[in-house]
DNA sequence: GTATTTAACTTGTATAGACAAGATGTTACT
DNA sequence: AGTAACATCTTGTCTATACAAGTTAAATAC
Protein backbone atom coordinates (compact mmCIF):
# COMPACT_ATOMS: atom_id res chain seq x y z
CA UNK A 1 0.00 0.00 0.00
CA UNK A 2 2.61 2.48 -1.11
CA UNK A 3 -0.64 4.38 -2.95
CA UNK A 4 -1.21 6.45 -0.03
CA UNK A 5 2.51 7.75 0.19
CA UNK A 6 2.50 8.15 -3.73
CA UNK A 7 -0.55 10.49 -3.16
CA UNK A 8 1.40 12.47 -0.26
CA UNK A 9 4.23 13.57 -1.93
CA UNK A 10 3.23 13.50 -5.53
CA UNK A 11 -0.13 15.75 -4.55
CA UNK A 12 2.06 17.87 -2.71
CA UNK A 13 4.31 19.20 -5.58
CA UNK A 14 1.14 19.29 -7.59
CA UNK A 15 -1.00 21.46 -5.25
CA UNK A 16 -3.37 24.28 -6.85
CA UNK A 17 -1.97 25.66 -9.58
CA UNK A 18 -2.83 28.15 -12.92
CA UNK A 19 -0.90 25.36 -14.93
CA UNK A 20 -2.32 22.73 -17.31
CA UNK A 21 -2.26 19.37 -15.25
CA UNK A 22 -0.11 18.01 -17.55
CA UNK A 23 2.47 20.54 -16.59
CA UNK A 24 1.92 19.79 -13.25
CA UNK A 25 2.30 16.34 -13.65
CA UNK A 26 5.82 16.72 -15.51
CA UNK A 27 6.52 19.03 -12.59
CA UNK A 28 5.56 16.86 -9.87
CA UNK A 29 7.74 14.23 -11.43
CA UNK A 30 10.54 15.87 -12.16
CA UNK A 31 11.19 17.39 -8.69
CA UNK A 32 11.46 14.05 -7.74
CA UNK A 33 13.93 12.83 -10.15
CA UNK A 34 15.67 16.46 -9.19
CA UNK A 35 15.57 15.71 -5.42
CA UNK A 36 17.37 12.60 -6.52
CA UNK A 37 14.50 10.99 -4.24
CA UNK A 38 14.31 8.44 -7.55
CA UNK A 39 17.55 7.90 -8.68
CA UNK A 40 18.79 6.67 -11.84
CA UNK A 41 17.37 3.56 -12.99
CA UNK A 42 14.99 2.95 -10.52
CA UNK A 43 11.42 2.36 -11.60
CA UNK A 44 8.60 5.09 -11.53
CA UNK A 45 4.80 4.52 -11.02
CA UNK A 46 3.11 3.26 -13.87
CA UNK A 47 0.89 5.24 -15.46
CA UNK A 48 -2.27 2.99 -13.99
CA UNK A 49 -0.68 3.36 -10.78
CA UNK A 50 -0.24 7.76 -11.61
CA UNK A 51 -3.75 8.14 -12.47
CA UNK A 52 -5.31 6.40 -9.42
CA UNK A 53 -2.78 8.48 -7.17
CA UNK A 54 -3.17 11.88 -8.99
CA UNK A 55 -6.54 11.74 -10.09
CA UNK A 56 -6.22 12.55 -13.49
CA UNK A 57 -6.37 10.67 -16.57
CA UNK A 58 -4.71 7.99 -18.38
CA UNK A 59 -4.15 10.69 -21.39
CA UNK A 60 -3.19 13.41 -19.51
CA UNK A 61 -0.39 11.24 -17.35
CA UNK A 62 0.61 9.60 -20.78
CA UNK A 63 1.93 12.88 -22.29
CA UNK A 64 3.50 13.54 -18.99
CA UNK A 65 5.99 10.85 -19.44
CA UNK A 66 6.21 10.68 -22.96
CA UNK A 67 7.89 14.36 -22.64
CA UNK A 68 9.61 13.86 -19.85
CA UNK A 69 11.08 10.85 -21.95
CA UNK A 70 12.12 13.17 -24.95
CA UNK A 71 13.69 15.50 -22.61
CA UNK A 72 15.78 12.62 -21.00
CA UNK A 73 14.59 12.22 -18.12
CA UNK A 74 12.46 9.34 -18.44
CA UNK A 75 12.77 6.32 -20.02
CA UNK A 76 10.44 3.71 -21.08
CA UNK A 77 9.83 0.72 -22.61
CA UNK A 78 6.72 -0.85 -23.67
CA UNK A 79 5.71 -3.82 -21.54
CA UNK A 80 8.13 -2.97 -19.08
CA UNK A 81 7.88 0.29 -17.11
CA UNK A 82 9.56 3.47 -17.14
CA UNK A 83 12.51 4.27 -15.31
CA UNK A 84 14.44 7.50 -14.35
CA UNK A 85 16.93 8.00 -17.07
CA UNK A 86 20.77 7.83 -16.04
CA UNK A 87 21.98 11.05 -15.91
CA UNK A 88 23.46 11.99 -19.46
CA UNK A 89 26.91 12.83 -20.48
CA UNK A 90 26.21 16.66 -20.53
CA UNK A 91 25.52 17.70 -23.51
CA UNK A 92 24.14 21.68 -24.30
CA UNK A 93 22.77 23.27 -27.38
CA UNK A 94 25.08 25.64 -28.98
CA UNK A 95 24.47 28.25 -31.82
CA UNK A 96 26.95 28.14 -34.60
CA UNK A 97 27.11 31.66 -36.78
CA UNK A 98 28.06 32.25 -40.20
CA UNK A 99 30.62 34.55 -40.87
CA UNK A 100 29.01 36.65 -42.97
CA UNK A 101 25.79 37.09 -40.59
CA UNK A 102 27.94 37.16 -37.65
CA UNK A 103 29.45 40.54 -39.12
CA UNK A 104 26.41 42.44 -40.12
CA UNK A 105 25.16 41.08 -36.82
CA UNK A 106 27.71 43.19 -35.55
CA UNK A 107 26.82 45.71 -37.51
CA UNK A 108 29.63 45.82 -39.85
CA UNK A 109 30.24 45.09 -43.33
CA UNK A 110 31.39 41.76 -45.06
CA UNK A 111 33.24 41.19 -48.06
CA UNK A 112 34.75 38.15 -49.88
CA UNK A 113 37.87 37.70 -51.90
CA UNK A 114 38.36 34.58 -54.10
CA UNK A 115 42.28 33.56 -54.10
CA UNK A 116 41.42 30.03 -55.68
CA UNK A 117 38.21 28.22 -57.29
CA UNK A 118 38.74 25.08 -59.62
CA UNK A 119 37.44 21.53 -60.17
CA UNK A 120 39.89 18.23 -59.73
CA UNK A 121 39.91 14.97 -58.59
CA UNK A 122 40.14 13.89 -55.00
CA UNK A 123 43.33 13.34 -53.46
CA UNK A 124 43.57 10.43 -51.02
CA UNK A 125 43.30 12.44 -48.49
CA UNK A 126 40.32 14.69 -49.55
CA UNK A 127 38.23 11.31 -50.23
CA UNK A 128 39.22 10.45 -46.99
CA UNK A 129 37.52 13.64 -45.53
CA UNK A 130 34.33 13.51 -47.80
CA UNK A 131 33.42 9.94 -47.51
CA UNK A 132 34.19 9.17 -51.40
CA UNK A 133 36.66 7.35 -53.55
CA UNK A 134 39.87 8.63 -54.31
CA UNK A 135 39.75 9.88 -57.76
CA UNK A 136 36.52 11.09 -57.11
CA UNK A 137 35.28 14.82 -58.75
CA UNK A 138 36.20 17.65 -56.05
CA UNK A 139 36.01 21.41 -55.92
CA UNK A 140 38.45 22.93 -54.11
CA UNK A 141 37.77 26.79 -53.23
CA UNK A 142 39.91 29.13 -51.09
CA UNK A 143 38.54 32.21 -49.59
CA UNK A 144 39.21 35.09 -47.63
CA UNK A 145 36.63 36.98 -45.15
CA UNK A 146 36.71 40.64 -44.80
CA UNK A 147 35.26 42.45 -42.01
CA UNK A 148 35.49 46.20 -42.67
CA UNK A 149 38.08 45.86 -45.22
CA UNK A 150 40.12 43.83 -42.90
CA UNK A 151 40.97 40.06 -43.26
CA UNK A 152 39.20 37.59 -40.48
CA UNK A 153 39.42 34.40 -41.73
CA UNK A 154 40.79 32.43 -44.18
CA UNK A 155 38.39 29.58 -45.35
CA UNK A 156 39.60 26.37 -47.29
CA UNK A 157 37.12 24.29 -48.55
CA UNK A 158 36.68 20.79 -50.48
CA UNK A 159 33.51 20.35 -51.88
CA UNK A 160 31.70 16.90 -52.82
CA UNK A 161 30.49 17.56 -56.70
CA UNK A 162 28.33 14.83 -56.83
CA UNK A 163 26.07 17.25 -54.50
CA UNK A 164 27.05 20.49 -55.41
CA UNK A 165 27.74 20.18 -58.83
CA UNK A 166 27.40 24.03 -59.97
CA UNK A 167 29.50 25.05 -56.79
CA UNK A 168 32.10 26.61 -59.48
CA UNK A 169 29.64 28.77 -61.14
CA UNK A 170 28.84 30.78 -58.08
CA UNK A 171 30.25 34.14 -57.40
CA UNK A 172 31.18 34.08 -53.32
CA UNK A 173 31.67 37.32 -53.66
CA UNK A 174 28.33 37.68 -53.23
CA UNK A 175 26.91 34.51 -51.45
CA UNK A 176 29.22 32.45 -48.65
CA UNK A 177 30.13 29.35 -49.51
CA UNK A 178 28.28 27.79 -46.59
CA UNK A 179 25.34 29.79 -47.43
CA UNK A 180 25.24 28.13 -50.92
CA UNK A 181 25.66 25.05 -50.10
CA UNK A 182 22.95 24.89 -47.65
CA UNK A 183 20.70 25.88 -50.19
CA UNK A 184 21.94 23.36 -52.83
CA UNK A 185 22.23 20.40 -50.22
CA UNK A 186 20.51 21.13 -46.46
CA UNK A 187 22.43 20.48 -43.66
CA UNK A 188 21.80 17.65 -41.68
CA UNK A 189 24.48 17.38 -39.46
CA UNK A 190 27.73 18.29 -38.90
CA UNK A 191 30.96 17.64 -37.33
CA UNK A 192 33.56 20.28 -35.82
CA UNK A 193 37.36 20.18 -34.71
CA UNK A 194 38.36 23.06 -32.88
CA UNK A 195 42.38 23.34 -32.12
CA UNK A 196 44.45 26.13 -31.97
CA UNK A 197 47.20 26.50 -34.60
CA UNK A 198 50.49 28.97 -35.63
CA UNK A 199 49.55 29.57 -39.21
CA UNK A 200 51.91 29.27 -41.85
CA UNK A 201 53.51 32.23 -43.31
CA UNK A 202 51.50 32.35 -46.47
CA UNK A 203 48.46 31.72 -44.51
CA UNK A 204 49.78 34.97 -41.68
CA UNK A 205 50.35 37.21 -45.03
CA UNK A 206 47.56 36.65 -46.43
CA UNK A 207 45.42 37.37 -43.39
CA UNK A 208 47.77 40.76 -42.71
CA UNK A 209 49.11 38.94 -39.70
CA UNK A 210 52.84 40.58 -38.63
CA UNK A 211 54.04 38.10 -36.57
CA UNK A 212 52.49 34.28 -36.13
CA UNK A 213 49.72 34.85 -33.62
CA UNK A 214 47.82 32.04 -32.27
CA UNK A 215 45.04 31.56 -34.84
CA UNK A 216 41.72 29.20 -33.91
CA UNK A 217 41.20 26.85 -36.38
CA UNK A 218 37.89 24.78 -37.01
CA UNK A 219 37.53 21.75 -39.13
CA UNK A 220 33.74 21.29 -40.15
CA UNK A 221 32.58 18.58 -42.11
CA UNK A 222 28.96 19.02 -43.11
CA UNK A 223 26.41 16.07 -44.11
CA UNK A 224 23.58 16.14 -46.28
CA UNK A 225 21.20 12.99 -45.42
CA UNK A 226 24.09 10.29 -45.81
CA UNK A 227 26.61 12.60 -47.81
CA UNK A 228 29.67 14.81 -46.97
CA UNK A 229 28.57 17.42 -48.45
CA UNK A 230 32.01 19.82 -47.55
CA UNK A 231 34.78 19.96 -45.35
CA UNK A 232 36.26 23.45 -44.61
CA UNK A 233 38.95 24.19 -42.52
CA UNK A 234 38.42 27.91 -41.34
CA UNK A 235 41.45 30.41 -39.86
CA UNK A 236 40.67 32.68 -37.65
CA UNK A 237 43.59 35.12 -35.83
CA UNK A 238 42.05 36.31 -32.67
CA UNK A 239 38.73 34.99 -33.37
CA UNK A 240 36.41 33.95 -30.46
CA UNK A 241 34.05 31.37 -30.72
CA UNK A 242 31.13 31.81 -28.78
CA UNK A 243 29.07 28.96 -27.08
CA UNK A 244 26.26 29.01 -25.52
CA UNK A 245 23.90 26.26 -24.01
CA UNK A 246 21.58 24.84 -21.71
CA UNK A 247 23.14 21.44 -20.22
CA UNK A 248 20.16 18.79 -19.92
CA UNK A 249 19.76 17.83 -16.43
CA UNK B 1 -12.00 23.76 -53.24
CA UNK B 2 -8.07 22.98 -52.31
CA UNK B 3 -9.62 20.16 -50.11
CA UNK B 4 -8.85 17.40 -53.08
CA UNK B 5 -5.83 18.67 -53.55
CA UNK B 6 -5.04 18.75 -50.20
CA UNK B 7 -5.97 15.50 -50.00
CA UNK B 8 -3.77 13.96 -53.00
CA UNK B 9 -0.69 15.63 -52.01
CA UNK B 10 -1.07 14.82 -48.48
CA UNK B 11 -2.21 11.58 -48.49
CA UNK B 12 0.61 10.53 -51.40
CA UNK B 13 3.18 10.45 -48.85
CA UNK B 14 0.80 8.98 -46.00
CA UNK B 15 0.79 5.90 -48.00
CA UNK B 16 0.26 2.53 -46.27
CA UNK B 17 3.06 1.80 -44.27
CA UNK B 18 3.36 -0.05 -40.83
CA UNK B 19 4.48 3.47 -38.93
CA UNK B 20 2.15 4.94 -36.19
CA UNK B 21 -0.45 7.54 -37.91
CA UNK B 22 0.97 10.64 -36.00
CA UNK B 23 4.36 9.73 -37.20
CA UNK B 24 2.75 9.57 -40.77
CA UNK B 25 1.49 12.97 -40.43
CA UNK B 26 3.89 14.32 -39.16
CA UNK B 27 6.25 12.81 -42.55
CA UNK B 28 3.77 14.00 -44.61
CA UNK B 29 3.69 18.07 -43.55
CA UNK B 30 7.52 17.41 -42.76
CA UNK B 31 8.41 16.72 -46.48
CA UNK B 32 6.24 19.88 -47.73
CA UNK B 33 8.32 22.01 -45.50
CA UNK B 34 11.46 20.04 -46.17
CA UNK B 35 11.06 20.44 -50.22
CA UNK B 36 10.13 23.94 -49.53
CA UNK B 37 6.35 23.25 -51.46
CA UNK B 38 5.36 25.06 -48.05
CA UNK B 39 7.65 27.63 -46.98
CA UNK B 40 8.57 29.48 -43.84
CA UNK B 41 5.80 32.13 -42.29
CA UNK B 42 3.19 30.36 -44.79
CA UNK B 43 0.15 29.19 -43.23
CA UNK B 44 -0.34 25.55 -42.92
CA UNK B 45 -3.58 23.70 -43.04
CA UNK B 46 -5.89 23.80 -39.87
CA UNK B 47 -6.39 20.70 -37.53
CA UNK B 48 -9.91 20.52 -38.65
CA UNK B 49 -8.79 20.84 -41.94
CA UNK B 50 -6.28 18.14 -41.87
CA UNK B 51 -8.87 15.96 -40.29
CA UNK B 52 -10.86 16.10 -43.00
CA UNK B 53 -8.06 15.94 -45.88
CA UNK B 54 -6.62 13.07 -43.82
CA UNK B 55 -9.40 10.97 -42.52
CA UNK B 56 -7.65 10.54 -38.54
CA UNK B 57 -8.81 12.17 -35.31
CA UNK B 58 -7.94 15.59 -34.07
CA UNK B 59 -5.96 14.43 -30.89
CA UNK B 60 -4.02 12.89 -33.87
CA UNK B 61 -3.21 15.40 -36.08
CA UNK B 62 -2.77 17.66 -32.68
CA UNK B 63 -0.10 15.49 -31.76
CA UNK B 64 1.99 15.55 -34.50
CA UNK B 65 1.59 19.42 -35.06
CA UNK B 66 2.57 19.59 -31.59
CA UNK B 67 5.85 17.12 -32.11
CA UNK B 68 6.81 19.41 -35.42
CA UNK B 69 6.51 22.61 -33.33
CA UNK B 70 8.84 21.04 -30.27
CA UNK B 71 11.09 20.26 -33.04
CA UNK B 72 11.41 23.78 -34.34
CA UNK B 73 9.53 23.00 -37.93
CA UNK B 74 6.30 24.61 -37.23
CA UNK B 75 5.37 27.53 -35.27
CA UNK B 76 1.53 27.23 -33.36
CA UNK B 77 -0.36 30.36 -32.30
CA UNK B 78 -3.57 30.13 -30.34
CA UNK B 79 -6.52 31.84 -32.11
CA UNK B 80 -4.25 32.03 -35.06
CA UNK B 81 -2.88 29.07 -37.03
CA UNK B 82 -0.08 26.87 -37.64
CA UNK B 83 2.78 28.34 -39.94
CA UNK B 84 6.42 26.78 -41.54
CA UNK B 85 8.80 28.09 -38.87
CA UNK B 86 11.35 30.64 -40.46
CA UNK B 87 14.64 28.63 -41.23
CA UNK B 88 16.68 28.86 -37.58
CA UNK B 89 20.23 29.93 -37.50
CA UNK B 90 21.83 27.00 -36.89
CA UNK B 91 22.24 25.13 -34.32
CA UNK B 92 23.61 22.05 -32.83
CA UNK B 93 23.80 19.87 -30.31
CA UNK B 94 27.31 19.20 -29.10
CA UNK B 95 28.61 17.30 -26.65
CA UNK B 96 31.04 18.80 -23.80
CA UNK B 97 33.80 16.48 -21.88
CA UNK B 98 35.10 16.89 -18.45
CA UNK B 99 38.88 16.64 -19.22
CA UNK B 100 39.18 13.46 -16.43
CA UNK B 101 36.39 11.72 -18.73
CA UNK B 102 37.87 12.34 -21.40
CA UNK B 103 41.30 11.11 -20.69
CA UNK B 104 40.40 7.75 -19.08
CA UNK B 105 37.54 7.87 -22.19
CA UNK B 106 40.98 7.42 -24.34
CA UNK B 107 42.27 4.78 -21.68
CA UNK B 108 44.93 6.63 -20.20
CA UNK B 109 45.55 8.02 -16.60
CA UNK B 110 44.56 11.39 -15.51
CA UNK B 111 45.86 12.97 -12.20
CA UNK B 112 45.95 16.60 -11.17
CA UNK B 113 48.37 19.24 -9.33
CA UNK B 114 47.29 21.88 -7.66
CA UNK B 115 49.33 24.56 -7.83
CA UNK B 116 47.18 26.71 -5.71
CA UNK B 117 43.78 26.63 -3.87
CA UNK B 118 42.55 29.56 -1.30
CA UNK B 119 39.80 31.96 -0.67
CA UNK B 120 39.59 35.89 -0.82
CA UNK B 121 37.61 38.74 -1.91
CA UNK B 122 36.45 39.53 -5.38
CA UNK B 123 38.20 41.42 -7.39
CA UNK B 124 36.05 43.74 -9.99
CA UNK B 125 37.04 41.21 -13.26
CA UNK B 126 36.03 38.26 -11.08
CA UNK B 127 32.99 39.98 -9.69
CA UNK B 128 32.08 41.09 -13.55
CA UNK B 129 32.76 37.22 -14.13
CA UNK B 130 30.37 35.97 -11.44
CA UNK B 131 27.65 38.53 -11.30
CA UNK B 132 28.59 39.28 -8.02
CA UNK B 133 29.46 42.30 -6.05
CA UNK B 134 32.94 43.27 -5.88
CA UNK B 135 34.35 42.25 -2.31
CA UNK B 136 32.00 39.13 -2.38
CA UNK B 137 33.76 36.01 -1.22
CA UNK B 138 35.57 33.66 -3.91
CA UNK B 139 37.52 30.92 -3.89
CA UNK B 140 40.03 30.72 -6.37
CA UNK B 141 41.84 27.28 -7.56
CA UNK B 142 44.77 26.34 -10.61
CA UNK B 143 45.53 22.85 -11.36
CA UNK B 144 47.50 21.07 -13.99
CA UNK B 145 45.66 18.37 -15.52
CA UNK B 146 47.53 14.83 -16.46
CA UNK B 147 47.36 12.73 -18.97
CA UNK B 148 49.92 9.60 -18.01
CA UNK B 149 52.46 12.17 -16.36
CA UNK B 150 52.19 14.56 -19.42
CA UNK B 151 50.55 18.10 -18.73
CA UNK B 152 47.16 18.64 -20.94
CA UNK B 153 45.77 21.49 -19.52
CA UNK B 154 45.67 24.38 -17.50
CA UNK B 155 42.61 25.26 -15.45
CA UNK B 156 41.93 28.27 -13.41
CA UNK B 157 39.06 28.66 -11.44
CA UNK B 158 37.12 30.92 -9.61
CA UNK B 159 34.25 30.09 -7.43
CA UNK B 160 31.50 31.88 -6.00
CA UNK B 161 31.65 31.17 -2.25
CA UNK B 162 27.88 31.55 -1.48
CA UNK B 163 26.99 28.44 -3.70
CA UNK B 164 29.99 25.95 -3.11
CA UNK B 165 30.77 27.11 0.36
CA UNK B 166 33.07 23.66 1.09
CA UNK B 167 35.26 23.77 -2.11
CA UNK B 168 38.47 24.41 -0.41
CA UNK B 169 37.90 21.65 1.35
CA UNK B 170 38.09 19.29 -1.50
CA UNK B 171 41.03 17.08 -2.39
CA UNK B 172 41.27 17.71 -6.60
CA UNK B 173 43.29 14.97 -6.78
CA UNK B 174 40.71 12.77 -6.65
CA UNK B 175 37.70 14.69 -8.03
CA UNK B 176 38.36 17.63 -10.55
CA UNK B 177 36.70 20.61 -9.55
CA UNK B 178 34.04 20.27 -12.47
CA UNK B 179 32.30 17.05 -10.81
CA UNK B 180 32.72 18.43 -7.54
CA UNK B 181 30.81 21.32 -8.44
CA UNK B 182 28.43 19.86 -10.55
CA UNK B 183 27.30 17.33 -7.73
CA UNK B 184 27.07 20.79 -5.25
CA UNK B 185 25.25 22.53 -7.81
CA UNK B 186 24.20 20.89 -10.54
CA UNK B 187 24.54 23.03 -14.15
CA UNK B 188 21.89 24.34 -16.07
CA UNK B 189 23.03 26.62 -17.87
CA UNK B 190 26.68 27.24 -19.72
CA UNK B 191 28.55 29.79 -21.84
CA UNK B 192 31.86 28.90 -23.72
CA UNK B 193 34.15 31.19 -25.03
CA UNK B 194 36.64 29.79 -27.28
CA UNK B 195 39.85 30.74 -28.36
CA UNK B 196 43.32 30.77 -29.82
CA UNK B 197 45.75 32.14 -27.33
CA UNK B 198 49.73 32.21 -26.74
CA UNK B 199 50.78 31.13 -23.85
CA UNK B 200 52.78 33.04 -20.82
CA UNK B 201 56.38 32.23 -20.54
CA UNK B 202 55.28 30.91 -17.03
CA UNK B 203 52.35 28.89 -18.37
CA UNK B 204 54.21 27.34 -21.26
CA UNK B 205 56.42 26.43 -18.74
CA UNK B 206 53.61 25.13 -16.49
CA UNK B 207 52.03 23.12 -18.70
CA UNK B 208 55.87 22.04 -20.19
CA UNK B 209 56.10 23.36 -23.55
CA UNK B 210 59.48 24.29 -25.09
CA UNK B 211 58.07 27.38 -27.28
CA UNK B 212 55.47 29.27 -27.03
CA UNK B 213 52.93 27.11 -29.09
CA UNK B 214 49.45 28.17 -29.73
CA UNK B 215 46.80 26.75 -26.92
CA UNK B 216 43.31 26.54 -26.99
CA UNK B 217 41.52 28.37 -24.31
CA UNK B 218 38.43 27.92 -22.74
CA UNK B 219 36.41 30.32 -20.82
CA UNK B 220 33.79 28.51 -19.45
CA UNK B 221 30.81 29.64 -16.78
CA UNK B 222 28.51 27.44 -15.72
CA UNK B 223 25.51 28.78 -14.18
CA UNK B 224 22.66 26.49 -11.14
CA UNK B 225 19.82 28.39 -11.46
CA UNK B 226 20.09 31.65 -11.51
CA UNK B 227 23.45 31.57 -9.71
CA UNK B 228 26.57 32.14 -11.81
CA UNK B 229 27.97 28.99 -10.01
CA UNK B 230 32.08 28.94 -11.58
CA UNK B 231 34.12 30.76 -13.83
CA UNK B 232 37.12 28.82 -15.44
CA UNK B 233 39.88 29.32 -18.01
CA UNK B 234 40.85 26.00 -19.48
CA UNK B 235 44.28 26.16 -21.47
CA UNK B 236 45.11 22.93 -23.67
CA UNK B 237 48.33 22.74 -25.68
CA UNK B 238 47.70 20.98 -29.01
CA UNK B 239 44.02 19.86 -28.06
CA UNK B 240 41.09 19.42 -30.04
CA UNK B 241 37.99 20.29 -29.04
CA UNK B 242 35.81 17.83 -30.54
CA UNK B 243 31.96 19.14 -31.52
CA UNK B 244 29.12 16.90 -33.28
CA UNK B 245 26.18 17.66 -33.66
CA UNK B 246 22.99 17.37 -35.97
CA UNK B 247 21.73 20.57 -37.80
CA UNK B 248 17.64 21.74 -37.12
CA UNK B 249 16.51 22.17 -40.65
C1' DG C 1 -18.85 56.61 -38.66
C1' DT C 2 -17.49 54.54 -34.35
C1' DA C 3 -17.52 51.60 -30.67
C1' DT C 4 -19.23 47.36 -28.81
C1' DT C 5 -20.89 42.93 -29.01
C1' DT C 6 -21.21 38.72 -31.14
C1' DA C 7 -20.04 34.81 -33.93
C1' DA C 8 -16.81 31.89 -35.98
C1' DC C 9 -12.57 29.86 -36.20
C1' DT C 10 -8.22 28.81 -34.31
C1' DT C 11 -5.17 26.14 -31.02
C1' DG C 12 -4.74 24.05 -26.11
C1' DT C 13 -6.08 20.85 -22.94
C1' DA C 14 -8.65 17.06 -20.60
C1' DT C 15 -11.36 12.87 -20.49
C1' DA C 16 -13.14 8.03 -21.15
C1' DG C 17 -12.91 4.19 -23.75
C1' DA C 18 -10.79 0.99 -26.82
C1' DC C 19 -7.46 -1.98 -28.89
C1' DA C 20 -2.50 -3.12 -30.14
C1' DA C 21 1.87 -4.82 -28.81
C1' DG C 22 5.74 -6.08 -25.85
C1' DA C 23 7.23 -8.46 -21.54
C1' DT C 24 6.66 -11.58 -17.82
C1' DG C 25 5.12 -14.91 -14.95
C1' DT C 26 1.70 -18.66 -14.17
C1' DT C 27 -0.79 -22.53 -15.29
C1' DA C 28 -1.81 -26.65 -17.67
C1' DC C 29 -0.32 -30.23 -20.44
C1' DT C 30 2.70 -33.72 -22.19
C1' DA D 1 11.22 -31.58 -16.26
C1' DG D 2 10.19 -29.28 -20.17
C1' DT D 3 6.96 -26.85 -23.08
C1' DA D 4 3.15 -24.51 -24.68
C1' DA D 5 -0.83 -21.79 -23.84
C1' DC D 6 -2.72 -18.32 -21.14
C1' DA D 7 -3.43 -14.36 -18.12
C1' DT D 8 -1.81 -10.11 -16.71
C1' DC D 9 0.66 -6.07 -16.58
C1' DT D 10 3.07 -2.71 -19.03
C1' DT D 11 3.47 1.12 -22.59
C1' DG D 12 1.80 2.83 -27.37
C1' DT D 13 -1.64 4.57 -30.11
C1' DC D 14 -6.22 6.12 -31.83
C1' DT D 15 -10.78 7.88 -31.40
C1' DA D 16 -14.80 10.88 -30.19
C1' DT D 17 -16.22 14.36 -27.35
C1' DA D 18 -15.94 18.35 -24.61
C1' DC D 19 -14.69 22.72 -23.05
C1' DA D 20 -11.26 26.60 -22.47
C1' DA D 21 -8.91 30.40 -24.38
C1' DG D 22 -7.00 33.45 -27.91
C1' DT D 23 -7.81 35.89 -32.37
C1' DT D 24 -10.27 37.90 -36.02
C1' DA D 25 -13.86 39.68 -38.55
C1' DA D 26 -18.55 40.52 -39.10
C1' DA D 27 -22.78 42.20 -37.20
C1' DT D 28 -25.00 45.31 -34.24
C1' DA D 29 -26.01 49.35 -31.45
C1' DC D 30 -25.27 53.99 -30.74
Amino acid sequence: MKDTALVDSLLAVMEDSPAPIYQRVKGAISTKVASQEWLPHQRVPSEAELVKALGVSRMTVNRALRELTAEGVLERQQGVGTFVAPQKVHSALFEVHNIADDISARGNKHHAQVLRLDSGQATTDEAMQLGVRTGNAVFRSLLVHFENDKPVQMEERVVNAVIAPEYAEQDFTTITPYAYLNQAAPISEGEHLVEAVTPTRWEAQALGLSDAAACLQIRRRTWSGDNIVTSARLLSPGHVLQLFGHFQR
